[in-house]
DNA sequence: ACCTATCGTTGAATCCAATTCATCGAAGGG
DNA sequence: CCCTTCGATGAATTGGATTCAACGATAGGT
C-alpha cells in the first residue's frame, strides 16, 4: 500500500508548492530545477490531474494543489519530527514544558547548577501556560500548575508550599499583625489555587474588598510587590530569590496562619519512564526540592 | 530542512515494524529482505541508536523504534490520503457522512437514482451519529441531524419535515382524536429535537407519563411501529417508504396539530465549493427534496 | 544429535530510476 | 530590442538503492 507512494516527488512538490518556485525548490533540495519538474509531471500524472496552473514562466498552485500541500506538508513534519525525537532521545536532550513563574523565578535561577550537576544533559525549556499535548511528542515532560486532569499521564506532586504575605521591607515596619493589611494596596494574583480571599478566612478575618493591582502571573505580583507597590499573596518558593536577596520579606510569618498546599506536578506519560534525560532530571529536581520520589 | 529526511529508509522501517520481519516487509514492499536490512541500519547510523533488538533471526522493536513508527506510521498515512483526496477529486467521488436514520430510510432507496441521474459519480456512505472531522479530509459532506455548532462550515437546510404520530393500519382504527393516544403505547425516540412531550403540548394536551418501547434510531421507531408495536411520533420523511408501502399510517394528520421543523442539514466545509462531485450531488439532493438552493 | 528450513547480516556487484544536460519557448525588465 | 530568468522536454548519465551470494544463528522435526 505505501509501495507506490512515490516519496521523493512527494519532497519536490512539497517543497516548489511552499516556495512556488521551481527554481527554489531545487536550490532548497539541492537539484537541479529540471528534476522538481519532473517529478511534479510524474505526480500529475499519477493521479490524474494538474496540482500548478502554469501563467507563462510562473507556477501556481490549484485547488488540487492546495489540498494535497496541506496534507504532504503535515505527512513530513509527523516524519521528520520523528526522526528528531528518537535523535533527541539519544542526545540526553530533555525537552521541558513548565509554567512561567515557576520557570522564571525557581527553575532558570538552578539551570546552571542542573548542567553542572548532569554533565551532558542538555535542557530546551519552553515556559506556558498551554497544557503541552504529550500525544504530539512535543516536549517530554511538563511541571505545570495545579493538579492536571488528564487520564493516563504519571503527576507527581513537587511538594507543598506556603503561601505568606510578601512585601518591600520597606512597607514590613507598617504590618505587625493580619488586620494591618486592611491599610495597605493588596496585590492580587489570577489564576491562582490561594487568593487574598482563602487567606483572611485562614487567619479568622473578613477580606476586604477587591482593590489594588491584578496580574495574572505570580512572577509580575512578585516583582511588584519588590517594587513597592504593595503586598503580594505568594508562594515563598516563587518568591525565593527575592526573599533571599533581602528585596522582599515575609512579615506576618510568625504571627498569621500561611497556607500550605501542593501547586506545583510534574507530568510526563508514562512511556518516558524510558527516556534517560528525563530520569536524570526528576532525580535532580526532586533532590533539589528535598524530597524524596513516591 | 527535508533534504536529508531518508524517506526509502522511513518506509522500509514502517513496514519491518508494523510487521516485526524484515521478510515479510520485504515482501510486502516488493524488495528483498536484504535490502530492509541495509535501509534499517542506515537509519540507526543517522540517529546514532538502535531500533530494533536482534534476538537471532528474530526482531523486535525497542523504545526508540516504537516512538518513531508512531509518528512515522502517521505521516505516511497523511501522504497517502492527501494523494488519495486529490485523486477521489479527480475522478468524481463524493465521501459522504450521513445521520443514520436518514441514510438509511430516504437516501439509501434514492441512491440507484443518483447514480443514474448523474453518470460517472460514485459516491461512498457513511452512517453515523458522529460528526465527520472536515480538517482531516475523510469525507466531503455530512448530511447531519441538528443545526451544526462548529464554525466556518457551509450549512443548508434541508426544509422542513413534518413530524406526527405514525401506526400501522390495523392500529389505526382506534385512532380518531389525539385523546386516542393515551390508551396505545407510544413508542419514543432518543436523541431527537421533537418528542412526544412537544406533540401534545401542540394539541393542547398533557403528556402521558413515559411508557412503552424507547429507541435511539428514528429507523428503528418507525421499524417498530409498521410492526405494530405502537404509534411512533416521527418525521414523514424519514417514515416515506412505509407511508407509500402501506406498512404505516398518519392517522391524526387531518385532525391535529403536526409539527414542523427544519432537522437536517448538509454541511460541508467552504473549500469543498470547487468539489465538482459536491456540486453534482447538491443540486440534485436539493431537486428531490423538491427545494431551491439557498 | 543431526539435518533442514528460515531469518537476518554483510560486502561487493549490479542496475534502474532519479537526476542532469542541453535545448527550447515564453515572459518580464531595462 | 536585447538580455535574463523561468519552466518544459527528451535523451544521456550517474550514483544510491537494490540484489546477489555467502554466512551465522536459531528453531523445529525426527
Amino acid at each position: 500500500m505505501l509501495r507506490q507512494l512515490p516519496l521523493g516527488a512527494l519532497r519536490a512538490f512539497e517543497a516548489a508548492a511552499r516556495t512556488g518556485s521551481f527554481r527554489a525548490a531545487g536550490e532548497e533540495l539541492a537539484i537541479s530545477a529540471s528534476a522538481i519538474s519532473h517529478a511534479i509531471r510524474k505526480l500529475e500524472d499519477l493521479i490524474g490531474a494538474g496540482l500548478f496552473e502554469r501563467e507563462g514562466r510562473a507556477v501556481r498552485l490549484n485547488a488540487a494543489g492546495e489540498t494535497l500541500l496541506r496534507h504532504v506538508a503535515s505527512g513530513f513534519e509527523e516524519l521528520r519530527h520523528g526522526l528528531e525525537v528518537v535523535s533527541a532521545r539519544q542526545m540526553n536532550l530533555l525537552r521541558l514544558h513548565c509554567a512561567p513563574s515557576l520557570a522564571a523565578q525557581w527553575l532558570l535561577p538552578r539551570l546552571p547548577r542542573l548542567i553542572a550537576d548532569a554533565p551532558g544533559l542538555t535542557v530546551r525549556l519552553s515556559a506556558g501556560t498551554d497544557y503541552p499535548k504529550f500525544h504530539a511528542d512535543e516536549f517530554d515532560a511538563d511541571i505545570r500548575y495545579g493538579r492536571p486532569r488528564a487520564e493516563g499521564l504519571a503527576a507527581l506532586p513537587l511538594g507543598e508550599e506556603t503561601v505568606t504575605p510578601l512585601c518591600a521591607p520597606a512597607l514590613a515596619a507598617r504590618l505587625r499583625t493580619p488586620a494591618d493589611l486592611y491599610d495597605l494596596e493588596l496585590i492580587e494574583s489570577d489564576n491562582k489555587q490561594v487568593r487574598w480571599t482563602d487567606w483572611f478566612a485562614a487567619n479568622g478575618l473578613r477580606a476586604p474588598s477587591p482593590r489594588g493591582s491584578r496580574f495574572d502571573r505570580s512572577f509580575m505580583a512578585i516583582a511588584a510587590a519588590a517594587d513597592g507597590l504593595g503586598v503580594a499573596l505568594e508562594s515563598t518558593r516563587l518568591a525565593e530569590r527575592e526573599l533571599d536577596a533581602g528585596r522582599l520579606v515575609a512579615p506576618l510569618r510568625e504571627c498569621s496562619v500561611d497556607i500550605r498546599y501542593v501547586g506545583h506536578f510534574l507530568v510526563y506519560p508514562p512511556r518516558a519512564r524510558s527516556n534517560r534525560a528525563l530520569r536524570t532530571f526528576e532525580t535532580w529536581l526532586f533532590a533539589q526540592l528535598g524530597l524524596t520520589r513516591g
